[in-house]
DNA sequence: CTTCTCACG
DNA sequence: ACGTACGTGAGAAGC
């Protein structure tokens, strides 16, 4: 009657339960001397940022740093917000080469970032027991991912070689390994399947890489012939297709003109036509009933889309576009991790499932049993469903999710 | 408490 | 003319 419930839901309660109360060890006192590494350079961007405006001031603070940019030093003010001019990382990057003092902002805003998110925040955060354990909320998001809050162990940094270090810190206990195995692609890999379009099909089919793919048959070139930067812009059209990318956005994102994006975006759709009729019909569909729904059932209603304010009517457009593609994903990640949860019971009882990043599934098992748990992990989560198109998972085990990501 | 900013998929 | 990519959680500032 309800499949979603009572397939998914009902048993992925007791699998997201056991992951909360195992939890992750954390290296508390490898973190805490990382802090104390990150401290006195906080400290010395300070000073010399308090020399470039000529003052001290609190650096933290986006309302006295707009006024240290935009009215003492006479920078050109961008963006504005309710409350004054944006200083956010878009605005500033304008600015970068117009000032000596905006790049020592970016480097306080990272290293503040970090030590007060990931130092002061995970050491608080950390149980008598030497592990985090989060709490994974079932019925939070509107997509049907889940979230993870106090801590939450789904934004722990990985962009940023400095960031990536916090990862270093999350660890196996003694005698164990953390072995990890994400997902390929699985967004895509959904578009493929739900909009059937046949080019993307073949693409995934024959096992390339997709945003090279992507490239070559939107530009009619053979796969060896792109470029690093070709690859580039292919890979962010890939990227915005799933949110329904607009010309302007994807124009900012990559650094083009609005009138070119508008051409990859044209180009893009012509030849994956089955995705733009796919986007037509979702679209379509969200109007007359008023949600979307994912590929086992899971509705997610959008009175936006019915709005007669049409900022908002686009949104709703846009949620109806993503919400079966990020649901989908969520939905096989789910059915992923109550397969491997009993399979562990059953073949490996000394191994636990303990982490959950969206495509990401981390499981601490004995050291002579992490590649068992490995190889179980990749076929559970390969084989979570079955799609117009392989859907792949990668794992890799390790001292720490660092080594082990 | 809201706003801004920034970390992740 | 206007606004402009989906989904989250957390810390600091300031009201
Ligand atoms: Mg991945």
């Amino acid at each position: 009657m309800y499949p979603v419930l009572a397939d998914i839901e009902i048993p992925l309660a007791e699998v997201l339960s056991s992951m909360e109360i195992e939890g992750i060890r954390l290296d508390a006192a490898a973190l805490h001397s990382f802090g104390e590494e990150l401290l006195p350079k906080i400290d010395g961007l300070a000073g010399e940022i308090y020399a470039a405006a000529g003052h001290e001031f609190n650096i933290g603070s986006p309302k006295q740093l707009s006024v240290v940019l935009f009215e003492e030093l006479g920078l050109p003010a961008g963006k504005k917000r309710k409350t004054g001019y944006s200083t956010d990382a878009d605005t500033l990057e304008a600015l970068r080469d117009k000032h000596q003092i905006i790049p020592l902002i970016f480097e306080y805003r990272t290293l503040t970032k970090l030590y007060n998110t990931y130092v002061r925040g995970l050491e608080a955060a950390v149980s008598p027991d030497g592990r985090m354990h989060t709490t994974f909320k079932q019925t939070e998001t509107r997509t049907g991912r889940i979230s993870s809050a106090e801590p939450n162990i789904q934004n722990i940094p990985v962009r940023t070689e400095i960031g990536r270090n916090f990862r270093k810190f999350f660890v196996a206990d003694e005698g164990n390994l953390l072995a990890d195995a994400d997902y390929s692609q699985i967004e895509l890999r959904v578009l493929a399947h739900l909009s059937g379009d046949k080019a993307m099909i073949k693409t995934f089919c024959e096992g390339g890489d997709i945003h090279t793919e992507t490239a070559a048959s939107v530009l009619g070139l053979p796969p060896e012939w792109i470029t690093p930067e070709q690859r580039r812009s292919a890979k962010a059209v890939n990227f915005g297709i799933v949110y329904g990318i607009g010309a302007f956005s994807l124009a900012k994102d990559i650094n083009v003109s609005v009138a070119e994006a508008k051409r990859y975006i044209d180009d893009y759709l012509t030849h994956y036509s089955g995705v733009r009729e796919y986007m037509d019909k979702v679209t379509k569909s969200a109007e007359k009933d008023g949600w979307a729904v994912t590929m086992f059932g899971r509705r997610r209603f959008i009175p936006e889309i019915l709005s007669t304010n049409k900022t908002v009517k686009a949104l709703g457009k846009r949620i109806a576009m993503n919400t079966p593609i990020q649901g989908t994903a969520a939905d096989i990640i789910k059915i992923a991790m109550v397969r491997v949860y009993r399979r562990l019971k059953a073949e490996l009882p000394e191994a636990r499932l303990i982490l959950q990043v969206h495509d990401e599934l981390i499981v601490e098992a004995p050291e002579e049993k992490a590649a068992q748990a490995a190889r179980i992990l990749t076929e559970e989560m390969q084989g979570a469903v079955k799609l117009a198109v392989p859907l792949t998972a990668d794992a890799k085990e390790g001292r720490s999710w660092y080594e082990a990501h």
